[in-house]
DNA sequence: TCAACCAGTTGCATTTTGAAACCAGAGACT
DNA sequence: AGTCTCTGGTTTCAAAATGCAACTGGTTGA
């Protein structure tokens, strides 16, 4: 059934499921930018992801372990799809991608600001956002403090204040 | 001169480097296993990276400021590759990828020892081991402790214990 | 009834990957 | 001097992945 594995290291194993160009934007934009359909993740991506590649990359991630699709009540056609804990994990993995990237790849400054509040807020602040994620994804309580509306607030901010010295 | 990027997310800019199933194993390797010839990385690679594609690799992380190609005095032949400070400070996300795939692959235990100690000995021992490949690849002052060393101990001695109980 | 919206699929050209054979120069050994 | 091995790669060609654009079949709300 599964194709062998090329190595059990660690690393190896991780990028056999993460390593390519598109997985991580696809779990970044469910994950940070909240974006639960296909057609917003379609539609709202920076990067310009194709159809095909994203229907693609969905029923990988979804075959890894990482999504779950669900339907939406409010729309028969519609499809939410979900993080599982494996994917909520990857939450200081991609902080410390945006990390990295922020100190030697020009990023810019707005799409910059929520990888900075997330650095500078250390693994407690990961803890708070992971927290959230299973409340929005998993159906967990909700937790006091919305990680995720502080993060999308600094973003607008900066926009806005960059679009000002415009 | 350079192709657009996608977008200005750091996330993304990582991935525009990295984001393939070799490059981070070709920096695993010189990292963590110490291998700074071509054919150290092409024969003694767990995953068996072709050699064309290994070239491509070598190539692009130069390209993109990761490593240094420099002479071996012994051989007029043997080209030596360093990382970069750049590539040194991807030390967190490689651990990251290890603690990741420990949790949620199938990784085998003798693999994936060193990725357990990394990420039991935290921040600190990353910054040891930073340290010591500073002065393995950048020439700074060695250091008194060899994280590497102790990788490779560990390593050696599941390996053995593994082989005893077969 | 009809336009907009939904999650994708299809066809096709281009690019990347992968396996294997091959290469020319440099050292080592006899 | 001759030859064997090691050096960092290149070449060739098939197969797979990617990317673009058009398209599909169904749903929904006005």
């Amino acid at each position: 059934m599964d194709d062998a594995h090329r190595s059990s290291c660690p690393i190896n194993l991780t990028l056999e499921v993460l390593g390519d160009r598109w997985s991580l934007i696809v779990i970044r934009d469910i994950m940070f930018g909240n974006r639960r359909h296909f057609r917003e993740l379609l539609n709202r991506s920076e990067e310009g992801i194709a159809s095909n590649i994203l229907a693609a990359r969905l029923k990988r991630l979804m075959e890894a372990g990482l999504l779950t699709k669900g339907d939406d009540p409010s729309h028969q056609q519609k499809a939410i799809y979900s993080l599982t804990e494996p994917a909520i994990q990857l939450v200081p993995l991609l902080v410390q991608m945006g990390t990295w990237g922020r100190r030697h790849r020009p990023v810019s400054e707005e799409l910059s600001i929520r990888a900075q509040l997330l650095e500078e807020g250390g693994p407690s602040l990961w803890d708070a956002f992971m927290a959230e994620l299973r409340a929005l994804h998993l159906g967990a309580p909700a937790p006091k403090r919305s990680v995720l509306y502080e993060l999308q607030a600094a973003y607008e901010k900066v926009a806005a204040q960059r679009k000002a010295a415009r």
